[in-house]
RNA sequence: GCGUCCAUAGCUCAGCUGGUAGAGCACUCCCCUUUUAAGGGAUAGGUCCUGCGUUCGAAUCGCAGUGGACGCACCA
């Protein structure tokens, strides 16, 4: 179990240099003698008593050049030694601490072990807490023990890692050199266990649901296609959940469920976009779209207060206030306030097109008045909608599987919440008529014999589910990744994801 | 998919109108025991992303490719 054969000396990394594999053999016959002096590189366990943070605070107020009798032991990674070792940088997932050494205060043995430590190694370290004249506080090393022997160099120690693809592709060097992204996703998880909470605390329940499906429903969006043998079956990653989840209000298994799990869509990549992406969906029997803006509204906000401690971020340059309430504006009046076209007056297809045109933008001859519509919104209004807003009642017929407004037909009871100009949430008054949905489906298969890719697919058993009878329903999706990279101030989508999408180097 | 920009030591970067590669940090060795990007000295480290071309001569110019960043398209 010792044994290390040469083929695994002899492999450095295929993406190394000269430099860095040199490195890498000196470590390597460090190893070695590391062993010969009886101790063992990688050994198991060590006996942690502080953090590096608990202990900076413990001891915030002992002045410059006090010594206490009080003996702790800190490990972490070593990030940089002064003096030949008399001084080390130990961090750890808290933060940073200072070690020394000192000639007369340890045996020949450790004060050895200190001239072999090489930055990247990670230390145990016990003994007394000072600080040092020049403020420093620092462990007085009484015994210290190497936890794991580093082998490749570190970035450098004061520009760090910047080159990006690196920062991705190799994201745990990112994390040891960069201090923004342990903190950016750290948040991330902070944010992902308030919204956790948030809901629980509201009585909905988590479900999980298929992620290979025998059908990708539930969004317009081209799926990853996939093979499972047994069955002999083509299936697909998941666009969404939301079919299965109001399956499971059809049960009535909880009159609220919330799924919060990975959504796969085969589309190109961009600084919003990644092929697999966080979903937060969340359905209420009994509420409608009007409930769901209050329930994101008080989401988004709370989650902030809580994670943030303030309801007020800045998303590069942007001041964005989440205070509630937010506004609500129609898409009719926001095309309406913004263009001056007035689709309360418009109600043809061919005015809707001669509006497009009026406005500079090309339209396609097979689109209806919603498609226009929505189309004259998205090119003209979303880019100046900075602060939180709820886009209300969407045309019929770009949202298959939203009820039909309460009183007006060619809309439905659907909204989106803009926030910078992005889509952060989808929600509607779901459509719970199953001869409805059937139509709805239909239109969508002929969109789809038509050439378009996206367009939902039928899916017989929903319907099925819905003829047993689906409460009225309200339903809510909200894109995490967006939502964290609005309260980590990050301009990309791979700031937010640990491991996001690349293509093999 | 299209466009623009980028790719030089492990890392961060210089390298001029073409003349054959440099610095700092890291590594190795020496000095140095109260440092904070410690300091001083000496060494070592290169497929200049890949290929083809132009040229007496290419890191540098051209074309193609690979990878990346950004923008556009896509994302109803």
């Amino acid at each position: 179990m010792e044994e290390v054969t040469n083929s695994a000396i002899k492999t450095p990394d295929s993406s190394e240099g000269l430099s860095a594999s040199r490195i890498r053999e000196t470590r390597i016959e460090k190893l070695s003698a590391l062993r010969e002096q009886g101790i063992n590189p990688y050994p198991y366990k060590f006996e942690k008593t502080h953090n590096n943070e608990g202990i900076q605070q413990k001891y915030q107020d002992l002045p410059a050049g006090e010594e206490t009798q009080d003996v702790i032991s800190v490990a972490g990674r070593v990030m940089a030694i002064r003096n030949s070792g008399m001084f080390i940088d130990l961090m750890d997932s808290t933060g940073k601490l200072q070690l020394f050494s000192h000639k007369e205060n340890l045996d020949e043995a450790t004060l050895a072990l200190v001239k072999q430590i090489d930055i990247g190694d990670f230390v145990g370290a016990t003994g007394t807490i000072r600080r040092t004249p020049r403020g420093e506080l620092s462990v007085k090393t009484q015994s210290l023990q190497l936890l794991s022997k580093s082998l490749l160099p570190l970035p450098e120690k004061f520009h760090g890692l910047t080159d990006k693809e690196t920062r991705y592709r190799q994201r745990y060097l990112d994390l040891i050199m960069n201090e923004e992204t342990r903190d950016t996703l750290r948040k991330r998880s902070l944010i992902i266990s308030a919204i956790r909470q948030f809901f629980l605390n509201k009585g909905f329940l988590e479900v999980e649901t298929p992620m290979l499906q025998t059908l990708a429903g539930g969004a317009a969006a081209k799926p990853f296609i996939t093979h499972h043998n047994a069955l002999d079956l083509e299936m697909y990653l998941r666009i969404a959940p939301e079919l299965y989840l109001k399956r499971l209000i059809v049960g009535g298994i909880s009159e609220k469920v919330f799924e919060l799990n990975r959504n796969f869509r085969n589309e190109g990549l961009s600084p919003k976009h990644n092929p697999e992406f966080t979903m937060i969906e969340a359905y209420q029997a009994y509420a409608d779209y009007h409930d769901m803006m209050e329930l994101t509204e008080e989401l988004v906000s709370s989650v902030a207060q809580q994670v943030l401690g303030t309801q007020t971020i800045n998303y590069q340059g942007h001041e964005i206030s989440l205070n509630r309430p937010w506004k609500r504006l129609t898409m009719i009046e926001a095309v309406k306030d913004e263009t001056g076209e007035d689709f309360n007056q418009i109600q043809t297809r061919e005015e809707a097109h001669q509006s497009a045109k009026k406005l500079g933008l090309e339209t396609d001859p097979a689109w209806g008045w919603g498609k226009i519509l929505e189309f004259i919104f998205e090119e003209k209004v979303e880019p100046k909608l900075i602060q939180p807003v709820h886009i209300i009642d969407y045309p019929k017929e770009t949202s298959p599987l939203a009820k039909v407004h309460r009183s007006d037909s060619r809309l439905v009871e659907r909204f989106e919440t803009r926030i910078n100009g992005w889509e952060v949430a989808n929600a509607f008054s779901e459509l719970s008529d199953p001869l409805d949905q059937r139509a709805r489906f239909e239109a969508q298969l002929k969109a789809r014999e038509a050439g378009d890719e996206e367009a939902h697919q039928l899916d017989e058993d929903y319907i099925t589910a819905l003829e047993y009878g689906m409460p009225p329903t309200g339903g809510l999706g909200l894109g995490l990744d967006r939502l964290v990279m609005l309260l980590t101030n990050s301009p990309s989508i791979r700031d937010v994801i640990a491991f996001p999408t690349m293509r093999p180097k």
